[in-house]
RNA sequence: GGGCGAUUAGCUCAGUUGGUUAGAGCGUUCGGUUCACAUCCGAAAGGUCGCAGGUUCGAGUCCUGCAUUGCCCA
């Protein structure tokens, strides 16, 4: 076998396996499997989308679950999967055929139909290749599509049921319009942003009188369609002319001045105008009052003839003209400056218009109900918790959904009107109208908003409305991935469709990932241009450094903040792994022998015997974290195990074995060393595929095995007695290999001289222990002596340190600073003193110990008794410096 | 205005039933290339745990108020 090369090559790795888990099908599953089932979907990106960072954050979440599942023994399903995006699409591709001079409009329909799918095809599959480049373990054999003709018909199905149950109706109401698009949205589509605008005081003249009565607005473009003004009756500005009336500027017309409570008395004059056609809470006031209703703007955002001498501006526009007119007409009382939000569309950022206008609805609470009581009772669990409160505020004050969409990408609505007055609705394209049996209809023009179809997406996937083999492996899946932006509109409705259409939860567990943010916390946008394109970064840094950084970087709860060369230590500790595999390859001859022999039943070295312990440990800790949703804390436990004590201790310490131990502690060592090695490939594999891949491959260790993801996690824990004495003996040797590398440094000792130390210990225990390991140590502090002494000291010495129970003492003559170690002594024994003063007064306090339990007691008197033991050691050293 | 979070080292964050002398990564400083790795190794400096009260023998951890800040909903 040949000795692996200094660094890892990425680029290569990312190929192979890239294209073997894919042509080997790895991640399709076994329709015929004995085996528990895990799946996931993806949350589908829009067809029109690029992979952004935030895909991969989510991505990677889910591919190291399904990757561990895997190796625990789950037959797993990874469906992948893209959205049409009614808008966005229908905007990209007019925008395209716009260039070519050709007008939407024009076109019609249909073949404005044939470019989208046109362009759907060429270019829909952008975003699921790229997933490709990061290594998913998707199943590819069940990519899915929000319009293909499966998808679409669980849509219609669905239509029909809640049309026919009565959870679907039509009716006039204010819905957000978005003048751009030119199209309804829901109310989860609209977005608020802050805007500094003015509050504008105008004046109405009171009809039979020289009277006026002013009133605020932020909007006195809607003016001209206005039909009432409001005041609240106990208002004693306004109380006497309620019941008369007052005329609208510009178009004259008479309104009724009206009572209502619902009239704020402090905001502006407290008096309102209510413009029913252009304000959802003056809609309802309208209809309470029975009130006309005026619009006045075209669905461009330019107001209509109802507008008079405003007629044909562009809104903005108007309300300049407005205000103006308003000032020259003397009925401008006064302007302020306002500050306030307004809606704008989460596609086009254009400001969204209340608008009066005829729309299909689902009627919500019905639906709600269930999907609250699932999540009470616990079948359905939020990650973090707290995002569960705000799933549940939602949906016990939801509203109806608006769900036309006046565009042609999409699912059109499946009603039919008829001549004969009929109006019905049908699954299929009807032969003829059920009433009057002829063909004398024509359906819906609007198209269903595109979550209409994406709450499906957990069984319309997997076949239904048909009973496939599917749907009962794969329905309900296991957990759902997301950012908290489309709790609403995505992961609340899902679990309302599942439970109406399956009877069950979609998934059982949610995880609320963050929104990846720059190095100094904004938001990823293209406007900043502080961007990260993950496929640059797979380039420049691996697909395993992506994948690593930003579960490295990504705390539960919180968003991940990361720059471009974040992803640097993601490619290190791939090179890292690449590198400690390399030193393992070349200090075990016949390595993937040595693996498979295993762990010996019974283990002598010490070194072995700590770090199969750590070992054992942090499996159980990664896998309780993994189980709980913990990416971001089973990442690091790894990180710690892998850098810390296998590569920085563990490998140094096996060096010694090998230069120094006997044949069977060699041997022994060989066959740690190699099954460990073989074990932390498996165990890093999820959050690092591509690098254990192969490794795995390299180094001989898949054996009769295709790929490590055959592997089991359940061999990955070695069973070794748990040893905490050792653990607390090998602790002290670290700090004494660091005090004593300090004490070099101290000293100015020339990095490769060798030099005397001699380790004084309290007690025999510890001397055993540190005689046992002195070989070990010597190397580590690159000592040319080191001597173990039991309650004795050196007559002399160049620089000491005190630990609890064992000082160091460096014999060195060079460069000796007698000053200066007095110093570090006094200062030390200072910081003691203070501890050891706090301790006693705390083990003198008879509250203390009357009320602190046994144990606490006993580590306390321990303690004190531990720092007066060093307290001792430093008088005396001070005193052997002549103090 | 309402709801949910956050505040620990220069930066990003751990710190899971209250109990050692509060940790890590990055950054900084110093030293290092003879045999896994300079994408590395060793060492050091750096913190009144946002502020003020309270509960407790004991608070980074629990409670209250305040300040700052983020997100969501009006």
């Amino acid at each position: 076998m040949e000795i692996l090369p200094k660094h890892y090559d990425f680029a290569a790795a990312r190929m192979r396996w890239n294209r073997f888990w894919r042509e080997e099908k790895i991640f399709e599953p076994d329709l015929n499997t004995k085996k528990p089932i895990y799946s996931i979907v993806v949350p589908p990106p829009n067809v029109t989308s690029i992979l952004h960072i935030g895909h991969a954050l989510n991505a990677t979440l889910q591919d190291i679950l399904i990757r561990w599942r895997k190796l625990s023994g789950f037959e797993v399903e990874w469906l992948p999967g893209v959205d049409h995006a009614s808008i966005a699409t229908e905007v990209m591709v007019g925008k395209e055929l716009r260039k070519q001079g050709i007008n939407k409009r024009d076109l019609g329909r249909e073949k404005f139909l044939e470019h989208a799918w046109a362009w759907k095809n060429k270019y829909g599959d952008a975003i699921v290749n790229q997933f490709k480049e990061m290594g998913c373990g998707l199943d590819w054999s069940r990519l899915r599509f929000t319009m293909d003709p499966g998808a679409s018909r669980a849509v219609m199905e669905v239509f029909v049921r809640l049309f026919n149950k009565g959870l679907i109706y039509r009716g006039n109401y204010i819905i957000n319009w978005c003048p751009t698009d030119k199209t309804s949205l829901s109310d989860d589509e609209v977005e608020t942003k802050e805007e500094d605008s003015s509050l504008w005081y105008v004046r109405y003249p009171v009809e039979g009188s020289n009277e006026f009565i002013t009133v605020a607005t932020a909007r006195p473009e809607t003016i001209m369609g206005d039909t009432a003004i409001a005041v609240h009756p106990e208002n004693p500005r306004f109380k006497h002319l309620i019941g008369r009336r007052a005329v609208v500027p510009f178009v004259d017309r008479s309104v009724p001045i009206l009572a209502e409570t619902y009239v704020d008395l402090e905001f502006g004059t407290g008096a309102l105008k209510v413009t029913p056609a252009h304000d959802p809470n003056d809609f309802l006031l309208g209809q309470k009052h029975k009130l006309p209703t005026v619009n006045i703007l075209n669905p461009d955002g330019t107001l209509n003839a109802e507008a008079g001498p405003f007629a044909g501006m562009e809104r903005f526009e108007a309300r300049k003209k407005v205000v103006q007119a308003l000032s020259e007409a003397g009925l401008l009382e006064k302007t302020e400056p306002y500050h306030h939000s307004v809606g704008v569309c989460y596609r086009c950022d254009t400001v969204i218009e209340p608008y009066l206008s005829e729309q299909w609805f689902v009627k919500m609470q019905p639906l709600a109900a269930p999907a609250l009581k699932v999540f009470e009772e616990g079948k359905l669990r939020i990650h973090p918790p707290h995002w569960g409160s705000v799933y549940s505020h939602w949906l016990s004050t939801i509203r109806d959904w608006c769900i036309s969409r006046q565009l042609w990408w999409g699912h059109r609505i499946p009603v039919y009107y008829c001549d004969c007055g009929e109006t019905f609705v049908s699954v299929e394209t009807p032969k003829s109208c059920p009433k009057c049996k002829k063909f004398n209809f024509r359906q819906d023009e609007d198209v269903l908003d595109t979550w209409f179809s994406s709450w499906l997406w957990p069984f319309s996937t997997f076949g239904w409305p048909e009973k496939t083999r599917d749907l009962e492996l794969f329905y309900p899946t296991k957990s759902l991935f997301t950012a908290s932006e489309i709790i609403f509109l995505w992961v609340a409705r899902m679990v309302m469709a599942g439970m109406e259409f399956m009877g069950k939860e979609p998934f059982a567990d949610v995880y609320i990932h963050g929104t990846v943010r720059d190095a100094v916390g904004r938001r990823m946008s293209k406007s900043l241009g502080n961007g990260i394109d993950p496929l640059e970064i797979i380039d420049q840094f691996g697909p395993d450094a992506l994948r690593a950084t930003l579960v490295f970087a990504s705390p539960e709860g919180e968003d991940p903040k990361l720059s471009p060369t974040s992803f640097e230590q993601g490619r290190n500790f791939a090179n890292k792994l690449w590198n400690a595999a390399r030193f393992v390859q070349m200090s075990v001859p016949n390595l993937e022998k040595r693996a498979g022999e295993g762990i010996p039943s019974k283990v002598e070295n010490w070194a072995n015997r700590w770090i199969l312990g750590r070992w054992d440990a942090s499996v159980a800790k990664v896998t309780k974290e993994l189980e709980s949703f913990r990416f971001n804390a089973a990442a690091l436990t790894l990180y710690e195990l892998f850098w810390h004590d296998f590569a920085d201790w563990y490998l140094e310490l096996s060096k010694t074995s090998f230069r120094q131990g006997s044949e069977t502690e060699k041997a022994e060592t060989e066959r740690v060393l190699a099954s460990l090695l073989r074990r932390m490939l498996i165990f890093l594999h999820p959050f690092v595929p591509f690098v254990t891949e192969e490794l795995f491959s390299s180094l001989g260790f898949a054996g009769s095995l295709k790929s490590i993801t055959q592997e089991g996690w359940q061999n990955l824990r070695v069973y070794v007695k748990q040893e905490i004495d050792l653990d607390e003996k090998v602790n002290l040797f670290q700090l004494s290999s660091g005090s004593m590398r300090n004490l070099r440094s101290e000293a100015h000792v020339p990095p490769n001289e060798k030099v005397s130390f001699i380790v004084t210990v309290s007690n025999k225990d510890y001397h055993e222990f540190f005689d046992e390991t002195e070989p070990y140590l010597r190397e580590i502090v690159r000592a040319s002596e080191l001597k173990i002494w039991l309650n004795d000291k050196p007559q002399s010495w160049s620089n000491v340190s005190v630990l609890p129970h064992a000082q160091h003492y460096l014999i060195y003559k060079r460069n000796v600073d007698v000053t200066a170690e007095r110093e570090k002594l006094r200062v030390e024994l200072e910081r003691i003193s203070g501890l050891i003063a706090s301790s006693s007064t705390r083990l003198s306090d008879s509250q203390f110990l009357a009320k602190a339990p046994e144990a606490v007691r006993a580590k306390e008197k321990e303690k004190l008794s531990r720092l007066e033991g060093m307290k001792r050691e430093l008088e005396e050293s001070l005193k052997k410096l002549g103090i």
